[in-house]
DNA sequence: ATATTATCTTGACGGTGTCTAGATTAATAA
DNA sequence: TTATTAATCTAGACACCGTCAAGATAATAT
């Protein structure tokens, strides 16, 4: 028990639920999450939490829902960060902060794009318009980025977002399972990555041309 | 209980168990397979299975392992099964094989690089190496391949083999938990994957012309 | 035949999510 | 203000789970 005035109504008590789960998942993943400990660690009965939360699903997706509004606003501010930087830079530097966020939260980020909610559990219609905002914020950058001329033009914008972003997505997994690479080696494989996917010259969109 | 002969010693258990186990997870998945229920199943008490595997995690382990052997396997055919391919359309070949693996067995291949055996649990040596191995077959075939010109000579073929295979891995991820894409558009992002990975400019396209 | 070892069983412990019924208090309507 | 309603919290119970310990049984080695 952490709380010491013992009232019999919390006061705060949804706002103190997210806040320590969303804590206690940071250090420890989902798993290391359980309702009973979580009322515990607050001070509140094993079932407290369902007058706030119908499920634990639904606790785990509201904090699902933080992250991706956290990332979202880490990765907002880059355009407006680097300003005089030419496409192929600053579309690394998007890269960038997504990795980094992934990197520095590697638990959270697991939680929005893992089984436990997307197949396991059901998502909340709310996760699922936050996430899907959450993506159409990268659409728009391919979109850019590709009237720049840093993608095929004959390739559709979605098709390209869908890619690159699944390929920005099998980084982080790896990462932070610790599958085939070290950590140490972030953001090489990240560069490379952005190489890789990105038209290297604009020979290539004229090659491409002739074809 | 399954079984109708009861002996008092199963007789090949430990492959049974296997058997079993590998066919509730390709159901549904990792989630849904339960020692106890497991023991059940194939007729034996809830604490037989520990006499063949330390730990659930050992057995998780063990059922991962097959699966790297069976992808090994379904994704070694492919040169001799296409012999005249020029090196684009066969890289296009590996990596829809590879993807068609994680598509028909999705729950397999969320096990094999899932967080349950990487990240909570701790994976058996053997199925360290022969994950290791199986990555192994990839590095070659990128170094086959960056030797016929389709990716950028200056990257370091590690690099170049980790950030490609994460690109496969992030997409089959995607398409297994449904996030962001939809089922049927599998093949046509995979391709564009591939387009955007492989060297479009310079010698490579030459290479592409004589086609 | 006896001893050893591998295999299997039953019972128990502590953990989980969550349903039900009841207690307490805050908010609201009269 | 008072009475009623609604929100919030608690305790108890249920059905699961992984797995440890101790004992039963059968195959194997001596």
């Amino acid at each position: 028990m952490t709380k010491d005035k013992k009232t019999y109504h919390h006061g705060d008590l949804r706002k103190t639920l997210l806040d320590t789960a969303t804590a206690i998942i940071r250090e420890g993943g989902v798993e290391s999450l359980s309702i009973r400990k979580l009322a515990d660690q607050v001070g509140v009965s094993r079932t407290a939490p369902y007058h706030h939360f119908k499920d634990k699903n639904e606790l785990l997706c509201a904090i699902a829902e933080q992250g991706f509004l956290q990332q979202d606003q880490a990765v907002k501010k880059i355009p407006a960060q680097y300003p005089t930087l030419l496409p192929a830079a600053l579309f690394e530097q998007y890269v960038l902060a997504y990795i980094r966020f992934a990197n520095e939260q590697p638990e959270t980020y697991d939680l929005m794009f893992g089984r436990e909610i997307w197949k396991t559990g059901t998502p909340t219609e709310s996760l699922k318009v936050i996430s899907k905002s959450s993506f159409r914020i990268w659409v728009e950058w391919i979109e850019e980025l590709k009237e720049k001329n840093l993608f095929n033009q004959e390739e559709p914008t979605l098709r390209i977002a869908q890619a690159s972003w699944a390929a920005l997505h099998g980084l982080c997994r790896l990462f932070n399972d610790g599958i085939y690479v070290n950590r140490e080696d972030l953001e090489a494989i990240a560069t490379t990555t952005v190489h890789m996917l990105i038209q290297t010259s604009g020979k290539a969109t004229k090659s491409k041309e002739i074809l």
